[in-house]
DNA sequence: TGAACTATACCGGCTGGACGGTACATTTTC
DNA sequence: GAAAATGTACCGTCCAGCCGGTATAGTTCA
């Protein structure tokens, strides 16, 4: 964990000062100085900017990867419904982390496209997983609504309390909970 | 018409080349080059790069202004059923020009934060009349969703193909005129 | 009516600063 | 003392914004 503490904190330094400051602030020398060492120093754990936001990138897949369980094998249809529980879980259990982790994202759009290739995969996967349950229209209006909370909030343009927004994850997820249950009504 | 031409096929363009190309290319010299004229030129009509950003968000707020019919006064109830099933309907009848509109949105959150908050207004006013509804939580749901689909595909992260994206938006159209009429079958 | 003047639209070179990246020196660690 | 980790100095490029022009259409006035 220790030999790993500058480059963690390299990258957490990057994704607050992208979220705080805006992406123009973004630069390898902000960074180092927020992360208290030199360029050079920076440069030797990251060598390119690029190197820094596919890090940042690889952060936030893993996270996602590991918090939806996506490594644990189901069934196809649960595995939809299993996803957006937890998805909508994490978002009300740790916004904050959630809208930091965000952050490459952003950097990678602003500089170079190509880079968010690994999450066109992610988002495609998840748009055919989803077409194999009961009522895949409603399971992706919930996976757009989960991204537009998520895209809002990176952007700053969502001004929800908690209550409103605590409120809203449970009835996503009640949503979410229907969507493999319909034959039990119908 | 004609003497504003100009200026208008610089925001054109500016759009344009943020969503073909990315933000990265989305200097005062490659819109002037794509619009036929050149920097100067450019400067002329907008004389900083921020007031072109500026610009291009005027655009889209009158754009979402207009196609909503904010201006139109009714109660505050149906107005957000109303301004909901009209984003739905634009959405899905002209994907194109929705998604450039929102290039804008993109540059001003690169260059300056503080350019969108004549949008955050808007989203909190959203947020305020939302409320007011019956089913005010589905109505957010679906803003959020409407959002999403939006900023995914602003990003490049939405590969939905048409036949599908239509399903789902009758479905949350559905959805929309659902809100205010939970009273007559509870 | 035509000469002097003004406004509008646009051009293109220039500059100064910001920033990514390199090369190499220096320190720390084991 | 060698390898890892960090610092320092510098280079080259890119780009926003500035500025001195040009061209042309419209206006004023004698």
């Amino acid at each position: 964990m220790a030999q790993e503490s500058t480059k963690e904190k390299i990258l957490k330094m990057a994704k607050e000062i992208i979220l705080d400051k805006g992406v123009n602030h973004f630069t390898l020398e902000e960074v180092a100085k927020q992360a208290g060492i030199s360029k050079g120093g920076l440069l030797y754990h990251f060598n390119s900017k690029e190197a820094l936001i596919k890090g940042m990138l690889q952060h936030y897949m893993n996270d996602v990867a590991v918090e939806m369980g996506i490594s644990q094998e189901t069934t196809d249809k649960m595995r939809v419904e299993r996803v957006l529980l937890e998805s909508i879980r994490q978002m009300g259990h740790n916004p904050c982390e959630y809208e930091k982790n965000s952050a490459g994202l952003l950097a990678a759009i602003v500089m170079n496209r190509e880079l968010i290739e690994p999450l066109k995969e992610y988002h495609h996967n998840m748009s055919t997983w989803i077409a194999a349950c009961d009522d895949s229209t409603l399971a992706h209006i919930l996976f757009f609504a989960l991204a537009g909370i998520r895209l809002s909030t990176m952007m700053g343009l969502n001004d929800f309390d908690n209550e409103a927004q605590e409120q809203l994850l449970s009835r996503m997820a009640q949503m979410a909970r229907d969507i493999n249950h319909q034959d039990t009504e119908a």
